[in-house]
DNA sequence: AATCTGCATGCGCAA
DNA sequence: TGCGCATGCAGATTT
């Protein structure tokens, strides 16, 4: 080996052993050190990924030179051959019989060692007498050609841009005679005059001798990171891994300079620097950023990163991935899980723009593993490959399942990648996508500035880290004011019309069957068929169930329980009758209940403090209902449940441990046991269910009926008991809760049998009047429903909707058969359709479901 | 039998 | 019309 010079040009020590070099843990990569100055030279991140021999360096396959991965500290430059293997360079020309291949168009095959070459070749067009042999591109030389272009210009080379890339590539050729330098924007120093006031190199100086020509060095050795995480306004590739960008840099030669500079950009993000050097304020933490995309400052070709995959990160996040003050982070895509991405394979598509222009440039199918940070600073080891696909290639990454499951990410969520420099290591964040309920996008709508819960849900990317998300449904739902509002409209989950979610989409994928119970309504004009099960009716409909607009029931002191409303148009709430049922959208002009309050110009009934504290409450509630329902969840789906679920959430819900944002219009494969919508459809898919019908739909009907129904006997004869023994547990006689706290209004409890408990009427949980079974009854209700408290407050009694289902599920293990099957335990009513008709919507949308499969 | 791996297929978008 | 990419699927491998 031959000894090193530093390349911080107040030292320049050029003793070999006095450099250490190792690994530099705390970065992650493979770092050499200036004894005599404390220089750090990093190395790419993917230095160890090219298997390294110990001593980090490796022999040329062609004359058996030692030659170093090419970090900056390498003495001698290596190219990979396309024969296998590497090579020093010289060797590498020899076979190529061209200094400079790039020039010629390479298969797509082509591997790393370009952008070194193509720099050597502007350097050797710069007229500095830098020789590139096996024997040593003598750094000596390359640093007078670094102090040369640095007296020149605090030019950076390395983070170039595109366009440098392309000047570069049109002009990689040594003996490239068509290429002058200097003017005509071809040659190194017009590189270097484009690069300048682009580049962060200068912003980097600080960071000490990394930077300069080292960087440049290094960066353009390395097929790596480093160099391509450029920031913003400089070139994802100015190494030009890829193939194609090749010819598109010749097309590019001819453009002017300037104009080189900047159309030739393209993956890259916007100029980062402003954005990306984490603001004071941010860092302060005074402004929570919204979610912009920073979308490339020029763009063109057909790598162009789409807008999709334009990172959008708030100051607040990059602070969180930096850590340091000291760190720039440089954004660099982001990308929305696919249930594919999400799923149990463990592999990550990546856009292929961002792959070939963020990611170590590949030339074997297997890849090469590179690591990444979460931001937590957990580092994790991906297989970073592609598969061939068609004429092209598909990146993806493996092995990234525990690392999602660490982020708790599902399909639907973000994950962003971005650099911190100058450690120039990847970082991997993440954005979940959360279920915010808001009308219409109305940023706000109660006095302290809360989202109201409401029918329109959306999906919105939120940005806190993972941790922070407790549950999948936004538990701050009434309260937390959103980063980014965007209008009810569709979301794109990647590229696919298959993910793309509409508001109600988003709401069917995303709310639970426990949530979905508060609002859905029988389908306008749908007039159901009776079927019968087990000699029970059972109302069915041929069409499924529609969602209506949530509303918050109270008591007043005296006992009186009240309705009320949000107005879709100026978010006033508004009493309503009890047995009031709004359509999804309802306005003020809608309250023909209340001439007084009929307009949006009419003043709030309620104060916003009594509002506020109403959805405090009512948050709580939610926080509740989430809880209860991931024990749900946890407890599996079954029968019915899986039908209910099913119904709600679409194909995906016979996997319920999935997240159900991963719609697709194929179903995967099913598996014994499968509760999924379309193992569980009826034979036929078409059709009524007859009495006998042994579908399995009505099997589970019935099956679950017949659970139900022992459990209502079995609790039943158990309260007989006890009032027979005149045990007193605590509980009112008049059935109220011993702690009073449980209101007069179920959470979920409809309208109907809101009126009905109130009015002290017991009913017959899970057969109506009628006979009509009523599968949203638990027997274990009854004493719920006997529990009858004397006028209490607004607010205890939204408090106290939460505790029923608590209970609920502790006494019993229905699962997800629980709180929203409840509320409908009036049966036949005069409101909502009833629970039977809810559960013949399922069961109709399952046949619909059926026919589609 | 379950899981992994690599490739094929087809939809949807962008040029 | 071509490309990117989500995902299906079959063969290989592991449990």
């Amino acid at each position: 080996m031959g000894s090193k010079i530093c390349m911080n040009e107040k030292c320049q020590a050029t003793t070999s052993p006095e450099w250490k070099k190792g690994w530099d843990l705390k970065s992650g990569g493979f770092a050499t050190l200036c004894s005599n100055c404390g220089s750090t030279y990093e190395s790419s991140v993917f230095c160890e990924t090219f298997h390294l021999e110990e001593d980090g360096w490796r022999k040329c396959k062609l004359c058996g030179k030692h030659i170093h991965c090419g970090c900056i500290a390498s003495k001698y430059l290596h190219d990979y051959m396309d024969s296998g293997g590497v090579g020093c360079i010289s060797c590498a020309k020899d076979v190529d019989n061209h200094s400079m291949r790039p020039v010629e168009i390479p298969s797509d095959d082509v591997l790393h060692g370009y952008g070194r070459l193509r720099v050597l070749a502007n350097l050797q067009s710069c007229n500095v007498d830098a020789t590139i042999d096996c024997n040593g591109f003598e750094t000596g030389k390359l640093m007078q050609l670094s102090n040369a272009i640095e007296e020149n210009q605090h030019s950076p080379f390395p983070q170039c841009q595109k366009g440098d890339t392309n000047i570069s590539n049109g002009q990689v050729k040594p003996d490239d005679k068509t290429h002058p330098t200097g003017e005509g924007g071809i040659g190194f120093p017009s590189l270097i005059q484009q690069s300048v006031g682009q580049s962060r190199f200068s912003n980097l100086g600080s960071s000490g001798p990394t930077l300069g020509l080292e960087d440049m060095y290094e960066s353009v050795a390395q097929p790596s990171l480093r160099f391509s995480l450029s920031t913003s306004l400089c070139s994802p590739n100015p190494i030009l891994p890829f193939p194609g960008e090749v010819a598109e840099g010749k097309e590019q030669n001819k453009v002017p300079l300037l104009q080189q500079g900047q159309k030739t950009r393209h993956i890259l993000p916007k100029p980062l620097k402003a954005g990306l050097n984490i603001s004071s304020e941010a860092k302060k933490g005074k402004i929570s950023q919204p979610l912009i995309a920073r979308p490339p400052a020029e763009g063109r070709g057909r790598h162009q990163l789409l807008p999709r995959y334009w990172p959008r990160i708030t100051d607040e996040e990059l602070q969180q991935l930096s850590g340091d003050l000291n760190s720039t982070i440089v954004p660099l895509f982001e990308k929305v899980l696919s249930a594919s991405d999400a799923g149990r394979i463990g592999r990550l598509v990546l856009p292929k723009a961002c792959a070939e222009a963020y990611f170590p440039r590949i030339s074997q199918s297997e890849g090469v593993p590179i690591r990444i940070q979460d931001i937590k600073r957990k580092e994790w080891t991906f297989q970073f490959r592609f598969w061939p696909n068609n004429n092209s290639r598909m990146y993806v990454l493996e092995g990234i399942t525990p690392c999602i499951q660490s982020m708790q990410l599902r399909a639907g969520d973000t994950v962003t990648f971005s650099r911190i420099d100058p450690e120039g290591k990847l970082v991997m964040g993440c954005r979940k996508a959360t279920i915010v309920g808001v009308q219409d996008a109305q940023t706000s709508s109660l006095p302290n500035g809360c989202h109201s819960g409401e029918t329109s849900f959306f999906v919105v990317n939120e940005s806190p880290p993972p941790e922070k998300h407790g549950g999948r449904i936004n538990k701050d739902l009434l309260e937390q004011p959103m980063l980014t509002l965007e209008k009810k409209g569709t979301q794109n989950i990647g590229k696919s019309k298959r993910l793309h979610i509409h508001s109600e989409d988003a709401l069917e994928l995303q709310v639970t069957w426990l949530e979905a119970q508060d609002l859905f309504r029988s389908s306008p004009g749908a007039k159901p068929t009776i079927v019968m099960i087990e000699n029970h009716d059972v109302e069915e409909y041929d069409e499924p169930p529609v969602f209506g607009k949530r509303t918050l029931f109270t008591a007043q002191a005296s006992g009186e329980q009240e309705q009320w409303a949000q107005c879709d148009s100026c978010s006033k709430w508004r009493r309503l009758p009890m047995h009031v049922l709004l359509p999804p959208r309802w306005t003020c002009s809608d309250n023909i209940w209340d001439s007084n309050r009929c307009s949006c110009s009419a003043p709030d009934e309620i104060i916003p403090k009594e509002v506020r504290s109403l959805f405090r409450a009512g948050k709580d509630s939610k926080k509740q209902r989430t809880t209860e329902n991931k024990v749900a969840q946890e407890l599996g789906p079954s029968g019915l449940d899986a039908l209910g679920t099913a119904a709600v959430l679409g194909d995906n819900a016979g996997d319920l441990g999935e997240h159900s944002v991963g719609a697709t219009t194929k179903h995967p494969r099913h598996r014994p046991g499968c509760t999924c919508i379309v193992c569980i459809q009826p034979p036929s898919g078409k059709g009524k269910h007859s009495p006998m019908c042994v579908c399995n739909v009505c099997k589970t009907v019935k099956r679950r009926f017949k659970t139900l129904m022992l459990r209502k006997k079995k609790r039943q004869s158990e309260l007989e008991a006890e009032v027979a023994q005149g045990k007193d547990l605590g509980m009112p006689k008049d059935g109220s809760e011993p702690d009073g706290t449980l209101g007069h209004t179920l959470p979920h409890m409809s309208h109907s049998e809101n009126e009905k408990s109130q009015n002290g009427i017991l009913l017959e949980v899970g057969e109506t009047d009628k006979g009509q079974l009523d599968l949203n009854c638990h027997p274990n209700r009854v004493e719920e429903i006997l529990t009858e408290p004397t006028g209490l407050g607004m607010l205890s009694l939204v408090h106290g909707a939460s505790r029923p289902m608590e209970k609920y599920l502790k006494q019993n293990e229905l699962g997800t058969f629980g709180p929203g099957l409840l509320s409908q335990a009036g049966g036949e009513n005069e409101g909502r359709p009833p629970a039977d008709r809810r559960l013949a919507s399922v069961v109709g949308k399952l046949q619909d479901k059926g026919d589609e499969g």
